[in-house]
DNA sequence: ACTACTCTCTGTAGCCAATACAGACTCAAG
DNA sequence: CTTGAGTCTGTATTGGCTACAGAGAGTAGT
């Protein structure tokens, strides 16, 4: 009665990329850089997940979509794994990266004003007489 | 009267450095990837820039500034180099450029009130309980 | 059983935009 | 003449992946 040669339900990486979106080679990668654990192998040296890798990858594509570098996310994990830490150590971790963020939103700000008004002066013309070009070449 | 071995206002790569506050070994970067020219020698092998040069790296530097790739850099100065284009041109690379500039801040606003948010629910208890945990757990 | 196809395994190379370093050479001042 | 600074080259490293080659494993159809 050998219905199925694969037991019900192992998680191959292919699977595990398509639960979480993430890229097949990512997942290797996140492996061989220590964010995610090394699975066990199955007698033909298959890699084989469960529910808990799952949701430790999701844990770090959700943290990936919202900008954390891998640095701040392994910390975050060992924070959630060590349960030696407390909230307060990850509202830090947390507080500090939005101040990067917001940073960066200042910084794209300044250069979205200062490309958008050149961008107005623009003419149409040639170039040599082109506001942008200017723009580019006079400023210090 | 030999005053200086060296030619008067001989502009050499520190020099060059120093001028645009670009990094020494970007320079060489930027020739190797053919953003600078490769300048003229001295009979030992030392580059000699003019002021060509720097003004040349001054765009590059400016551009670099508000966040144009080097592939863009490159556009321009080609814009710049061969008259070819018109200032539509430049104006059409600059206005694309703006836009994902735009859509870069959207990005990070949006970081920026999700994790804001979360922060604000945190208590500063054990990390079972943490808001920001949660939400990096639990999301889609 | 055989073929064809897909999946997985490994190591390695490539991407961008630099930055850093080792080891050899050159130069200028004291 | 020695010392220290500057320059030269090629190569390695960073972050965060992505891609590919070539081998082995599994599966579906005939």
């Amino acid at each position: 009665m050998k219905v199925n040669h694969r037991k019900v339900s192992v998680i191959r990486r292919s699977d595990l990329a398509r639960l979480t979106g993430c890229n097949l080679e990512t997942i290797r990668y996140y492996e061989n850089i220590g964010v995610m654990p090394e699975p066990p192998r199955t007698s033909k040296n298959y890699r084989t997940y469960d529910d808990t890798h799952v949701a430790r990858l999701s844990f770090v594509m959700r943290s990936r979509d919202l900008g954390f570098t891998l640095e701040e996310i392994r910390d975050l994990l060992g924070l959630v794994d060590g349960k030696t830490g407390t909230c307060a150590d990850v509202k830090t971790l947390a507080s500090r990266h939005i101040e990067s963020v917001q940073a960066k939103i200042t910084d794209l700000q300044r250069i979205e004003k200062v490309l958008s008004g050149t961008v107005a002066q623009c003419t149409g013309d040639q170039v040599p007489e082109c506001a942008v070009i200017d723009a580019l070449t006079d400023a210090a």
